[in-house]
DNA sequence: CAGTGGTCTAGACCACGAT
DNA sequence: TCGTGGTCTAGACCACTGG
């Protein structure tokens, strides 16, 4: 067997023998192990990261990862009660909060005939205190004024209902796997280059106009989707 | 900048400037237009790969990807057509047929009381004769009687529909990130670690019976997935 | 056959984290 | 300060692809 195929085995059995185990050896400790090269070893790191077992925390070490967050885009389910179903400790962490001009995307999406002005909400949300997502919501800044003095860090969709009586009624999702952009691995917590599932995600009323426009990076190794249709 | 991260851009700005290119300058061209070494180059290239932009085949060399397949895994619509729609020549090719006996997972996801014998189709799926995913379907082998000898390169919800009378009206999937297995990734031509979406989709008639239990890999870069909520 | 990527060695220096 | 991972050099041999 390749000699990385190796290390990952011996790591995955190590993984699933011992379950308190939160960080594995360092990159030094298991090059000796195997009489290898940094190279070699971090082949079957990058694997077993590829594949949702572990992730680092940049020059920390590697960590062995909790078990995913299932959660189903179309459910409107609250964060914090999904979370807490699920026996995580939920948080969720505002960045920044913006009022600022649309640009092209955003006007088409918003079908606007002119250029306005948008709110975005910047945020981070974490389980168990790893953050495990980012992200940027936009929305009228005419239709929500006011809104940067709610609380920003709750479920957005209840403020909306409760302080400006526009309800979400129907939405659309688009998933792809991608890489996350560097900014936004600075807040997570991890490194550059790590994979993401990027969710844009338009949410709308009953008369099928656009409410808020989200744009969310979540770590991959940290959710799992479930979709019913009926 | 990063020597890497100088490489990515440089090949990211061809990409963007020559949509005709197909295949991307081999490593050894690259390390010696950067005067660097395998080992950056090609740290620059599994980044871009991890980003859904490029793919390799094995020891072929470094490939563009075409666009992502949009796909509904909510709406029951059938995969030529879809593909069609998007202007791809879609292709299946059935890989096995096999009758077995139930293992204890498929037993539970069956509501199996005893063990039983399961009809498992093996095939994989190609656009425009790039293969981008794997599926295994399982389904009772006493409800489909038979079924080795139809047309299994099809689809397998019409002939459950016209030759056994039997509807799917409800279904349930599970999407992960995560790393293709050796074998599946020999059958989609692509590299040992290839990251792909797994979807777990079981599928049941009007009594809230399963009919079939399906575990697809699709190769992460070439599929984008929508969903709405009504 | 030459050219490609796949795997691997044996080091190096650096920025940042924990202490 | 020392240990961690992040980045990088300068090679090597191999298996497989394509002409």
């Amino acid at each position: 067997m390749l000699l990385y195929q190796e290390i990952r085995q011996y790591l995955f059995a190590l993984i699933a023998e011992h379950p308190e185990l939160k960080k594995l050896p360092s990159e030094r400790e298991l090059l000796e192990k195997f009489q290898s090269t940094r190279i070699t070893v971090r082949e079957a790191l990058t694997r077993l990261e590829a594949e949702g077992v572990i992730y680092r925390q940049n020059r920390k070490g590697w960590f062995i990862c909790p078990p995913r967050l299932k959660w189903d885009p179309v459910k409107k389910v609250n964060f914090y009660q999904l979370a807490q179903e699920q026996y995580f400790i939920p948080l969720t962490k505002l960045v920044s909060f913006e009022t600022l001009a649309t640009n092209k995307e955003l006007e088409q999406a918003f079908s606007l005939k002119t250029s306005g002005e948008l709110h975005k909400i910047y945020r981070v949300r974490s389980l168990d205190e790893r953050p495990i997502m980012v992200e940027e919501i936009y929305c009228l800044a005419s239709q929500f004024d006011g809104l940067k003095d709610k609380a920003l860090d709750g479920s957005i969709t209840t403020i909306f209902e409760h302080d400006y009586r526009v309800n979400i009624t129907h939405e659309s999702s688009r998933l792809i796997v991608t890489v996350i952009p560097d900014d936004k691995a600075e807040l997570l917590n991890v490194n550059s280059g790590a994979l993401c599932l990027k969710i844009i995600r338009k949410r709308f009323n009953q008369h099928d106009e656009l409410v808020d426009y989200n744009i969310e990076y979540w770590v991959h190794s940290a959710i799992e989707i479930e979709v019913d249709s009926k």
